[in-house]
DNA sequence: TAGATTGTTAATCGATTAACAATC
DNA sequence: TAGATTGTTAATCGATTAACAATC
């Protein structure tokens, strides 16, 4: 794959994570009416450092900012979620309707990033069959068959810990290429899969720790 | 404060995250009848780096490893648990009982960090006074008011955006001191008080980006 | 003893921040 | 013009990794 783009620049994972905070900082100022904004003001807003939000910015701005006026709001929106591919449709299954699966499934914001769940899978009978928040619920031995005829890429995994690494290795086969991992395992998957993992333990951990001084 | 322990070693925000990791990778061993464990093989099978994980465990660890056997799993357990503050007994609140919030009451896992979950609040007329999970509905106007009788130092943010500062500025002045927030926002709060943002858009980023190449 | 594993010190790597010239 | 803000280059900071002597 060649480049598109005439500058080499690149986005670090933590330049990535900060990006939603960037997309909600402008689209509050364009609620506002507020026409162009300086990095220095977004970052006193997100309490960051604004050389950072600058380089940030300009990875991802197709235009350069202005001295003394900065950027245009609307236009740096509508970069961010070009770059992001927040415009982009992107299929993704749930794998485990328990109380977070089916939390997740009643999350209509995902949709403004692009992703839609399309449907959930559980080994529980009384499960299947059944619908929540509108999303049907099929049986885990269909998994593997519905994510190939759908080129689903995304499979999100909200099952008990012990599962976890059957359901990525059935994920990876049927040929997704992201999972958004909710278990508190490492899991082995092959190399060009991306495993994001939301660890709740992790953050406990730094609640718990703090709590203890 | 004193420093209780005479070495003044102190964990980064990155390791004290990978401590639940360890816990898990040890408990397993246990579970499996393995007494000892070195640093070497938890790092191969969480795929990390051994000087980090020997780093990691010296920090926390009360005995040193022992060259060729390693650590003695049962001891290294109740040290990660001890320095973690796993056994102390934590009271927290969840404010906003919709999906996510309730999905978080339902989880039974979050007992063995220490952490349970007293109350839930909501604005909603029609949950205030009903049980989720075993847990109380209560409305938002009490939130301030039990904190403070309640000794309540967790506070978790499952509302929607536009309220979570509204309700973190409640939770301050109870005297709560470290809130988990699941809102899509930097919430403002004075020194001393933790924010632990658990963001749900940012690791969506992550999936967008990959898929996106 | 030999070798696996430990803990420590030094080197590397990468991200953030500071300094500064350019410009609207 | 003067000053706010830009983008870039260099310095700093912090975390991870490599090298190595010590030891069971």
């Amino acid at each position: 794959m060649k480049k598109t783009s005439e500058k080499e620049v690149y986005l670090t994972i933590q330049a990535l994570q900060r990006m939603p905070y960037y997309l909600h900082c402008l689209e509050k100022a364009e609620e506002e009416g507020i026409q162009t904004i300086s990095a220095t003001s977004i970052a006193n807003e997100l309490k960051l450092n604004d050389v950072l939000v600058r380089k940030d910015i300009a990875a991802v701005s197709s235009t350069q900012g202005k001295p003394k006026s900065g950027f245009q709001v609307e236009g740096l929106i509508r970069d961010i979620k070009e770059y992001m591919g927040y415009n982009d449709h992107k299929d993704a299954v749930i794998v485990g309707a328990g109380s977070l699966g089916r939390a997740l499934l009643g999350n209509s914001e995902f949709e403004q990033y692009g992703l839609s769940i399309t449907a959930a899978f559980d080994t529980n009978e009384e499960l299947i069959g059944t619908e929540i928040s509108g999303i049907r619920v099929l049986s885990f031995t269909e998994l593997e068959e519905y994510c190939r005829e759908n080129g689903i890429l995304i499979g999100i995994i909200t099952t008990p810990m012990e599962e976890a690494q059957k359901v990525a290795d059935v994920l990876v086969r049927a040929g997704v290429s992201a999972i958004w991992n909710f278990a508190l395992l490492r899991l082995n998957v092959p190399e060009g899969v991306l495993v994001q993992n939301e660890n709740l333990a992790s953050s406990l951990a730094m609640l718990s720790h703090h709590i203890n001084q």
